[in-house]
DNA sequence: TAGGGCCTCGAACCCACAGCGCAGC
DNA sequence: CGGCTGCGCTGTGGGTTCGAGGCCC
């Protein structure tokens, strides 16, 4: 159980990063996550207060706990008595923020004692400037994160679901948040938390390929290779053979498994315009990370008890909250990667138009392919810390104290 | 068209050492 | 059964080396 911070091993664990699959304490978190600029993009979400060890994606209103999907089922699903629970979605964030921003992401913010307790005096603490971050933050107003939907109580609108920054709730379209390149960027804080699709997604498919950029895309091609069960090489082979289809097709699947509406998830990072570029016709998308939480929770809708809403998490983890299996389980969905187009959308009548915006996909892709190929995860960040500042010689270690001619602390030579 | 030389690119390797797991006592 | 000790393994980053592949003549 992960009941203290991963990192340090003193603090109590409170947040789950799961690109690192790790639990921290909100010191760790934010000296860890403001390493640098990949390290920022991290999406976090709290910890499990059941199992101390899966990432919570429901906060319990009623009994002011957050719970993982598992835990929530445990503890929701089965008694009658707290099936009705009200319960609100947990967003994830990444960036640095700070205890206000934290607030405005999650209402219920207040009522986690850890956090309140600690929050204040760990951040306090930060050597990390808040200001830059700050002015990189989106203002809550403007990221429509009502952050905390309610899930039990869906009033049957989809700006319930709404919690990312990327859809304005005065429009009904859903919109690729337009990243400005560059370091100033990074640390912003992106909320992400699952959209039922509206009406107009499908509706409005020019602007969705005006707006599609595959840069945009955060596909993390690591957890790419993990989703599918394939080389990469052989994802670019699909690519190639038109399969980019079948790849985002198979995703679309999954998550909308048992949602004959085919209206599923969209997520905050410019993967909406991807798949809705790709999949006009079945606009139902998922994000890089819903997509890899679909992997191992094909099921992941919220039916019946749920009011017949259905809900792609995109905060679930490779853990997928669902039992407690730390590995990857592999569903089916990338057997069925290799089956080609998905029975349940129609070709599309714009197949032209999508061949060229599928040409220069294809290129993006091969492009951030390229850039983000070797994008290595530091899983010891203590060995990286003492890796950085150990002196070398032609890029080898040396011991302590002798000759070097490299010192990443110092820049300099000792002789 | 075949072969040699040159260039570019990516992968593998090396180094020291703290930390971890494991076996033995 | 728990604590202690010793041993072996792991992983971390920058520079170097080497092989594969492409291009030109």
């Amino acid at each position: 159980m992960g009941y203290l911070c991963d990192f340090c091993g003193e603090q109590r664990s409170l947040v789950y990063c799961r690109s690192d699959a790790a639990s921290l304490c909100l010191s760790c978190d934010r000296n860890v996550h403001s390493a640098n600029a990949l390290s920022k993009r991290h999406s976090r979400t709290l910890v499990c207060e059941r199992c101390n060890s899966q990432p919570a994606f429901i906060r319990c209103a009623e009994e002011k706990i957050s719970l993982c999907q598992n835990c929530d089922w445990l503890g929701h699903g089965t008694t009658a008595s707290t099936s009705g629970h009200k319960r609100q979605t947990i967003n994830l964030y990444s960036g640095c923020p700070s205890a206000a921003e934290f607030s405005s992401i999650w209402s219920f913010f207040s009522d986690i004692p850890a956090m309140g307790e600690t929050c204040e005096q760990e951040l306090g603490l930060m050597s990390i400037s808040e200001n830059s971050e700050k002015s990189a933050w989106v203002p809550p107003e403007n990221q429509n994160a009502s952050s905390s939907a309610q899930a039990t109580n869906l009033p049957g609108k989809d700006k319930s679901w709404v919690g990312t920054s990327t859809m304005p709730e005065s429009s009904s379209e859903p919109r690729i948040m337009d990243q400005p390149p560059g370091p100033s960027n990074a640390c912003v804080p992106k909320l992400y938390c699952p959209v039922k699709t509206t009406p107009a997604l499908c509706e409005d498919d020019d602007n969705l390929y005006d707006d599609f950029n595959m840069d945009e895309v955060d596909l993390d091609l690591e957890n790419y290779e993990e989703l599918f069960g394939v080389a990469l090489s052989h994802s670019e082979e699909l690519f190639e053979n038109g399969g980019i289809d079948s790849l985002f097709g198979t995703k679309e699947m999954s998550a909308s498994a048992g949602d004959s509406n085919c209206q599923g998830a969209v997520a905050a990072e410019g993967s909406t315009g991807l798949i809705n570029a790709t999949q006009p016709a079945c606009s139902n998308a998922a994000s890089a990370d819903s997509m890899m939480s679909t992997k191992t929770e094909p099921i992941i809708c919220f039916t019946g008890r749920q009011s017949q809403s259905n809900i792609s998490f995109s905060g679930a983890t490779k853990d997928g909250g669902g039992g407690g299996g730390g590995d990857y389980q592999d569903c089916g969905a990338s057997s069925m990667l290799l089956m080609g187009e998905p029975p349940w959308c129609p070709p599309c009548p714009e197949s032209s138009m999508q061949s060229a915006n599928r040409s220069n996909a294809v290129m993006r892709y091969k492009e951030k392919k390229k850039t983000r190929k070797f994008e290595k995860r530091v899983r010891y960040a203590s060995r990286k810390a003492r890796a950085d500042v150990r002196r070398r010689v032609k890029g080898r270690f040396v011991k302590a104290g002798d000759i070097y001619d490299y010192d990443p602390m110092s820049q300099t030579r000792s002789y």
